[in-house]
DNA sequence: ACCCAGGCCATCT
DNA sequence: AGATGGCCTGGG
């Protein structure tokens, strides 16, 4: 178990803000999440996170993984746009996890046309099916059953049928073909850029890529815009593109305004 | 029973 | 270059 006390930092809204699909609340207040082959549970209360694993492995490995480098208190700041503000009032305790690279392509080529729901579902089955089973520490000090993401061999070696069967439906073939080509990028690890994911990958479009660059790359100033970013734009703005959306956090800001539209009236 | 979801691609005008 | 239809499937 280790302790730390963390200033915009919020659990919840990081477990439901719709950028990971692995982090679950597995009884109230606690959460699991998996990345990298690595199991962590944890729960949190007001600034205090309570973490169950070493102190070492936070620091070495889930520190990062949720960004606390990054200090969102000079992103958060109260600006001249009102929609904003709220928003950021609203979601202020979310942070933009620095997930795997080849997870996150393949999470977010699942998630097309697909609700949070469907999508967590599908990847859970596909890590059940082709990931590495391994045991995970819980909270108290428990042993726990988790899955590995499936590695971009498993997936190139995965029978089509196997993996449609995870209900990938018709990205199943997007699924297999970017998983070979995650291998071929392997090789030489040129720099990846958002031209690169949407020519190269079949099934990346300009949703993914966009979703690629700030959630997996952790280039901030990408901003996914989904049908709830069309949405803002359309309803709080006339239709405009509001300048914090081609700011140099605009993936932060987007974070905020997609979570606080996706949660507000009801 | 619908209807559509946090898109992308192929195929048109 | 812009618009339209098809696509797998499960949840609401």
């Amino acid at each position: 178990m280790h302790l730390i006390r963390a200033d915009n930092f919020n659990l919840h809204q990081i477990a439901n803000s719709g950028q990971c699909f692995r982090m679950l609340c597995i009884r109230e207040g606690v959460y699991s999440v998996v990345s990298c082959g690595k199991y962590l549970e944890l729960y949190q209360i007001g600034d205090l996170i309570f973490l169950g694993c070493s102190e070492d492995e936070y620091e070495n490995f889930w520190s990062d993984y949720f960004d606390m480098k990054t200090d969102y208190s000079k992103i958060a700041v109260n600006t001249d746009d009102e929609f904003l503000n709220r928003a950021i009032e609203f979601g202020n305790g979310i942070r933009i996890l620095q997930q795997d690279l080849f997870e996150l392509i393949i999470s977010f080529i699942i998630s097309q046309r697909k609700n949070i729901t469907s999508i967590k579902l599908a990847i859970d089955l596909l890590c059940r099916r082709f990931g590495e089973k391994f045991k995970g520490i819980g909270i108290n000090a428990n042993e726990v059953d988790a899955y590995a993401f499936p590695t971009a061999e498993a997936l190139v070696n995965a029978p089509y049928d196997e993996l449609a069967e995870c209900g990938l439906g018709y990205r199943t073939r997007y699924i297999k073909a970017a998983a070979e080509w995650f291998l071929e990028w392997e090789k030489n690890k040129r720099d990846l850029s958002y031209n690169i994911l949407v020519s190269e990958i079949l099934g990346v479009g300009a949703k993914v890529a966009n979703c690629i660059c700030l959630f997996g790359l952790h280039q901030l100033e990408f901003c996914p815009i989904d049908v709830w970013v069309k949405r803002i734009f359309d309803e709080e703005y006339g239709g405009g593109i509001p300048s914090w959306a081609t700011s140099e956090y605009a993936g932060v800001y987007q974070q905020y305004c997609f979570y606080y539209k996706r949660n507000q009236k009801g």
